[in-house]
DNA sequence: ACCGTATTCAGCGCG
DNA sequence: TGAATACGGT
């Protein structure tokens, strides 16, 4: 056991050390909020609280993922790996899969993600004869998701008359009736949506006093992380949880508070006090990342806001350098600005890809970046995109998979039922729908037995059904009796999935192919852990299977697990996604007014203050140096669009940016106001004349004695080279080099300083 | 049943 | 612009 408070400095001591009562640590950012939970949790096990009785909530599994380790190493692994850590949803699955039956659900209930959801509302849409242009299925499941997270069933919904008043003027009155129907559906299916797993929580705490009981005395000790971005829903079943012995020790930051858009309620924070007059506050507020600069232009940024605790950040590292701004004429500019400072950085201070980090508003965002790294072979590597799990392919297997294991699931079911094509079409499906409804069972008993229900179809089409149901109940059969890996692969060949892909030969037919492979080897992995960290024996076992997979699967989000070997690189992200993480170089892009605050958040006092912490947050992922930048023409929806630069900008003084006397910056560039007062100006002719004005590409002095091929150079780094081959104009002119000493580079005169030898 | 073209839409995204 | 989906023709 080691001597764990000499790791910590006396703020996070103290927090640290306050065990029993409830605790609120207020984490600035940076102050080291994530080693005061994981010491916290250590320091409890040191005490002898016996891990079963720790309840640990994060916001990410990633966050569970490296607590866990890092608490591994403070106490050593056996009692650590017993401590109940993990995300509100799989730790609520968890609990569900053992009690759900009291409501009605089976042990091994599926659960939809969002794109399932989205496929059942649209399907009861279109089954109520709806019009789709007013019922559009992601915005009815928002009306859906937030009642659930503010505690409302159909029932309550269609009860309340507010809520049916405003989808009344809306144009959408009959959201409550979808609502009704889709949780009906989804019973039936014996699923539930990611709302559910919390709402359903909520239910069985609130329904079941000896339920309520049980878990009280199991969660003698309750953590929370990130307890600024809680909704509703999670703030009841944590007061609930935790009201027998307020041991609840919640950790924060109201000034990064980002998640409001999809129910996260900052007030969780801001009234934790008045929610338990007996708590503590500790507050966190050396800054352990960030130069004095970034510290300090972080502070006055946040201070705009209105509603917050107050707290002072401050830091005893160096006042570092000073904060960069770019400004470019247009967005394809701000990649190419932003790549080559990246590139000059990484020469000057000899620094590795991964040292930097380009964070912007929207995915939309990524391209030009992406396009100027590329350019100068940058390696880079883009955060959220289409995560593993949701690929086409990858879902059509696990739908085989959650199909076997529960046949009720319908969404699986419609899913693969004609893939790989068998002859089931669109019409059978239809009838078969009715049929279902008619004698209310299931759509898969329906199927599985056609003729008893009164399926009006010819025998050859009653045939195709019966042998696939045939073929579901085999693999069925087979769920006890063979590992999950095994299982799986007999699945993929057998239901001809894995034929049907192997053969498209274009490149994302392979790719697809080569998907599944690896969905099979991560089973593979699975069903080969020796032990899974359940609560008692006897689930062990049980974890080997198929359902213990399927399980696990459908929380997770992004394969981050084979991104150890390829680490070094650049890496571009949304804010949201930056949250967390730090960078020694970072690059907040596209400061502009209506992307950077958006444009849908000018309406409200609220929204705007998201939008400031959203900026906070960026400013705060740097630890060196930070630079901000905006163009003045962005392309938007295929249009160049005059763009002003974001209000944020003006809330970082002039004495903490580098280029104070840029010219000007204060009054928006005499190019940008020129193609403003024209809306759609001759794109090629306009462009040439703003990139003039703004001279973007200083620090190319075209003076300069050319460099030529043939000639003999020396680079600072490189050291002497032949110049191969010179292209490009301006400051894209790059030449091919030769070094005897690193082989061939290509390099980009602007930056490369390259000195000419003869 | 399937494929190519037309149309539409465009915010951040944990689980 | 570009991706995702709807539609209409074969």
């Amino acid at each position: 056991m080691k001597d764990i408070f000499q790791e910590l400095n006396e703020a996070q001591r103290k927090a640290v050390e306050h065990t029993d009562g409830p605790s609120m640590v207020i984490a600035g950012a940076g102050s080291g909020k994530t080693r005061v939970l994981t010491f916290k949790v250590a320091h409890l096990l040191n005490q002898g609280v016996d891990p079963f009785n720790i309840l640990a909530l994060t916001f990410t599994n990633k966050a569970a993922r490296e607590m866990k380790e890092r608490i591994i190493e403070l106490v050593g692994s056996s009692d650590a790996r017993n401590v109940w850590m993990g995300t509100f949803h799989s730790i609520f699955a968890r609990i569900l899969r053992i009690e759900g039956h009291r409501m009605g659900y089976g042990s091994n209930f599926t659960i939809y993600d969002t794109e399932d959801s989205k496929r059942l509302v649209s399907n009861i849409i279109k089954e109520l004869n709806l019009d789709k242009k007013m019922y559009v299925p992601g915005y009815i499941l928002g009306r859906i998701s937030n009642a659930k997270i503010n505690l409302l069933g159909p029932e309550a919904y269609n009860q309340n008359a507010e809520l049916m008043q405003i989808d009344k003027m809306a144009g959408k009155p009959r959201t409550g009736e979808i609502y009704s129907l889709y949780n009906r559906r989804l019973k039936s299916s014996d699923a539930m949506d990611f709302d559910d797993l919390l709402f359903n929580t909520f239910l069985l705490l609130d329904r079941f006093p000896d339920a309520l009981l049980k878990y009280q005395r199991k969660f003698r000790y309750i953590l929370v992380d990130e307890y600024q971005d809680t909704n509703h829903v999670q703030y009841m079943i944590i007061r609930m949880l935790a009201a027998d012995n307020e041991n609840i020790c919640v950790v924060g930051d109201d000034a990064q508070s980002i998640y409001g858009f999809r129910g996260a309620n900052i007030q969780n924070i801001l009234s934790f006090r008045r929610d338990y007059p007996d708590s503590r506050t500790f507050k966190l507020e050396q800054n352990y990342r960030s130069t004095k600069t970034i510290v300090g232009a972080a502070n006055l940024i946040i201070a705009n806001n209105k509603e917050q605790i107050f707290k002072e950040i401050w830091t005893q590292n160096d006042e570092g350098a000073k904060i960069s701004l770019f400004r470019t004429p247009t967005d394809t500019e701000e990649g190419n600005m932003v790549a080559g400072s990246i590139f000059e950085h990484m020469m000057n201070h000899q620094l590795p890809y991964s040292a930097f980090a380009i964070l912007y508003r929207t995915n939309a965002q990524s391209r030009s970046f992406e396009e100027a790294l590329r350019r100068r072979n940058i390696v880079y590597r883009i955060y959220g995109g289409l995560s593993f799990y949701k690929r086409k392919e990858v879902k059509d297997l696990l739908a085989y998979f959650r199909l076997v294991i529960n046949s009720k699931d319908e969404e699986a079911l419609q899913r693969v039922i004609n893939y790989p094509a068998r002859g089931i079409g669109k019409t059978t499906m239809e009838k078969a729908v009715v049929a279902a409804a008619a004698v209310g069972v299931s759509m898969w008993e329906v199927i599985s037995d056609p003729r008893r229900f009164g399926l009006d179809v010819n025998s050859g089409t009653a045939t195709k059904l019966q042998e696939f149901a045939t073929m579901i109940r085999s693999f069925n059969a087979m769920l006890n009796t063979r590992n999950a890996y095994d299982l799986a692969r007999h699945i993929a060949v057998s239901s001809g999935l894995l034929k049907d892909l192997y053969e498209d030969k274009t490149p994302e037919g392979v790719a697809r192919y080569e998907n599944i492979e690896e969905l099979l080897n991560a089973i593979k992995d699975f069903s080969e852990q020796p032990f899974a960290d359940q609560e008692s024996g006897e689930v062990q076992e049980g974890m080997k299977t198929l359902a213990g997979f399927l399980a696990d699967v459908a929380l997770l989000t992004d394969a981050d697990d084979k991104d150890k070997e390829d680490r070094n690189h650049v890496s571009l992200m949304t804010i949201h996604a930056a949250k967390g993480l730090e960078f020694p170089y970072v690059y907040v892009v596209g400061l502009e007014e209506n992307l950077f605050p958006s444009m849908q958040s000018l309406h409200s006092r609220a929204d705007l203050e998201e939008e400031r912490r959203l900026f906070y947050v960026a400013v705060t992922r740097a630890m060196q140096h930070l630079t901000l930048s905006f163009a003045e023409n962005r392309y938007r929806w295929g249009v160049l669009t005059p763009s002003d630069p974001s209000r944020f900008l003006d809330e970082v003084p002039a004495n903490y940016l580098d280029q104070p006397h840029r010219a000007g910056f204060m009054a928006p560039g005499a190019g940008a106001s020129a193609s403003s007062v024209t809306p759609s100006p001759p794109p090629g002719k306009n462009l040439k004349k703003v990139s003039n004005l703004a001279g973007s590409d200083e620090g190319y002095d075209a003076n300069e004695e050319e460099i030529l091929p043939g000639m003999e150079v020396e680079h600072q780094r490189f050291g002497k080279g032949k110049v191969l081959v010179v292209e490009g104009y301006g400051g894209n002119r790059k030449a091919t080099v030769f070094f005897p000493a690193v082989g061939q580079k290509q390099l980009l005169l602007k930056f490369a300083r390259l000195k000419i030898i003869k």
